[in-house]
RNA sequence: CGGGGCGUAGCGCAGCUUGGUAGCGCGUCUGAAUGGGGUUCAGAAGGUCCCCGGUUCAAAUCCGGGCGCCCCGACCA
């Protein structure tokens, strides 16, 4: 391709709405246009790197016993009715009429189109194990559409479903599908960390995360250096610990004038917030619920939210709190009824707690569990922290921020219950599909790539991901043989099979290496006279500083060999 | 949905406080010189000042309403 001819202009200066690194340099390379929030135009180059970060996962997904399909955008809303993820996924679902006025949903996802397609056409144990992939645009409103390509509301996606005859056989697929996206990771030059994840709107069991570890990722990882615990904050455990107290005593009343926070009143009585209860109220589709936890801890909506099994989770507000009757700052489960009361577990890992007293200015010390108050549910529901204990092995968690760029699920059975996806097993019985889904979005793993591999200058391409292979450029044509020579090895690359973006421009040498290095091309030809008094070009690595002369003969397949191996 | 910011030429911005009909840099076009990291000089084109309404002799500027975009949070397969 001749720079001349290409479509897309590089940018001098930083686009005012690109905050993220990547957002930025897809901007300034020319590579994406923003129609509205959260929609983009993909731009000449883009659109290669998109096609080959496709054809990577098309062939890992192949490899993997997967078979292409194409599913419809135009879903009828119905059928996410029938599975009840409409709910769920409420405004985040695109939604619109036909002429009919029936409503349709344009997919965020394909599950139950697909759960549909298998159902009817799987009758037997004999069809199964099967994998099904589609890479098409996806539909999803997001509440805030950010970070350029990272979180958009249009968006192409690799999506494959497995279905099994039974957990075992999940487990098989559930694995390939991990190995095969390890495998993607690697051919995009991107170091993914598998982490555990919940599952949320999607349900089932198992998921795991694939995660870019970046400083501007939306997601907090907490992972354990001395073992291989990792986990999404959403998900993540830790040791809460026992707290030594002494033995149970009595409860006694003290008054605590003015203390609401756990700061207050461990400041007040002089106790750690470790021998404190907190109480949280939250709403949860609709209902009040009164949530305990030890004082040092903190809430995890997800955990609670999946314990609960609610649509909807929110805190309560203080005016429904006071209507409650509950007296905020002072409230504890001891000696309360008429509501939902959810206990972390860490309300058993010691003794003689300070609670509220359900008074003004009042609070109990010696509170214990189960001695003072029961629990509806008594769970984990604590958010895991860095400095704490790891589960596994006891080392210290540690916490970074991360970029999803894969995310595989165990669905079970749920769907295709709901669906009616069934076979028949040897013995003439019925048994529900057992189903898995994987995702990979194209165009995060796009922008993803950028994020981990740019310099001040610009982009860095791994090479099995760059929109050309060489930069051909050449330097101070007129009155010389450059351009003669040039326009020669233009046509020996491309019969080499090599990929280039030759820049024919007349343009300064500074113009030409900045858009270069902007544009992240792996290898850069310049041919000068400079060069040509030597029969010699430069070659120059883009993640590389130095550069060297490379004699004319044979460049061709020298650099063939390079982007090779 | 809550909080904050922004909207003026293709891009980045100034002008708005104190109303008088728009300017700078980059880019683009023409010409010349230059020649290994965004080169210099000369000239030119390019604007519904986000939209609607109001105040005024006069609105980019003041007032009201709306829309859009970005950031933080909520949220988010």
């Amino acid at each position: 391709m001749r720079v001349s001819k290409l479509f897309g202009k590089t940018l001098r200066e930083i686009p005012a709405e690109a905050d993220t690194v990547s957002h930025q340099l897809l901007v300034r390379a020319g590579m994406v246009n923003q129609l509205v929030a959260g929609v983009y135009s993909y731009l000449p180059l883009a659109w290669r790197v998109l096609q080959k970060i496709e054809n990577i996962v098309r062939e890992e997904m192949d490899r993997a016993g997967g078979q292409e399909l194409s599913l419809p955008v135009l879903q009828p809303l119905e059928l996410w009715q029938l599975s009840g993820r409409g709910e769920a996924l409420g405004k985040v679902l695109f939604t619109l009429y036909d002429r009919r006025e029936r409503p349709l949903a344009l997919g965020p996802t394909h599950e139950e189109v697909i759960t549909q397609l298998v159902s009817r056409n799987v009758r037997s144990y004999r069809d199964l194990p099967l994998m099904l992939y589609q890479i098409q645009t996806k539909f999803r409103d997001e509440p805030r559409p950010r970070g350029g390509l990272i979180r958009v509301r249009e968006f192409p996606m690799k999506d494959l479903y497995s279905f099994d005859t039974d957990e075992a056989g999940l487990d098989v697929s559930y694995r390939k599908m991990i190995e095969a996206y390890r495998k993607i990771y690697e051919r995009c030059g991107l170091p993914a960390l598998l982490v555990e994840a919940d599952s949320g709107a999607i349900g089932g069991k198992d998921s795991h995360e694939f995660m870019l570890v970046a400083g501007s990722g939306e997601d907090e990882i907490i992972y354990c250096p001395g073992c291989d615990y990792a986990a999404n904050v959403e998900k993540a455990v830790s040791v809460k610990g026992n707290i030594e107290n002494g033995a149970p005593r009595k409860v006694e009343e003290v008054s605590t004038p003015g203390m609401g926070t756990i700061e207050e009143v461990a400041g007040f009585l002089k106790v750690p917030h470790s021998h404190t209860l907190k109480a949280v109220f939250y709403v949860a589709d609709g209902k009040m619920v009164f949530v305990v936890i030890r004082g040092d801890l903190a809430v995890n909506e997800i955990k609670l939210k999946n314990r609960l099994r609610c649509t909807e989770l929110r805190l309560a507000t203080e005016a429904e709190v006071i209507e409650a009757g509950i007296v905020a700052g002072a409230a504890s489960p001891v000696g309360l009824s008429g509501f939902k009361v959810v206990a972390d577990d860490s309300v058993s890992s010691g003794t003689n707690f300070v609670a509220g007293g359900n008074k003004p200015d009042t609070h109990l010390r010696n509170v214990n569990y189960p001695r003072d108050f029961k629990a509806d549910i008594v769970a984990d529901i604590a958010t895991a922290r860095a400095g704490e204990r790891c589960a596994s092995c006891g080392g210290v968690l540690a916490s970074t921020h991360g970029i999803e760029v894969g995310h595989v699920f165990k669905l079970g059975t749920f769907l295709s219950e709901k669906l009616e996806a069934v076979f028949i097993d040897e013995k003439g019985e019925t048994h529900p599909i057992v189903m898995g889904c994987y995702g990979i979005g194209i165009g995060r793993l796009l922008a993803a790539a950028i994020e981990q591999s740019h310099d001040a200058k610009g982009i860095i391409w791994p090479a099995p991901i760059a929109p050309y292979h060489v930069y051909l450029c050449p330097l101070y044509r007129e009155g010389t043989k450059v351009t003669e020579v040039s326009e020669k090895l233009y046509g020996e690359f491309l019969a080499a099979g090599l990929e280039v973006l030759y820049d024919d421009r007349e343009e300064s040498p500074g113009v030409k290496f900045n858009d270069a290095d902007l544009l992240g091309i792996p290898f850069r030809v310049t041919v000068s006279p400079r060069t040509l008094q030597k029969e010699s070009v430069e070659l120059k690595r883009r993640n590389e500083k130095e550069s060297a002369l490379v004699p004319l003969a044979g460049i061709a397949d020298k650099l063939k060999g390079l982007i090779k191996g």
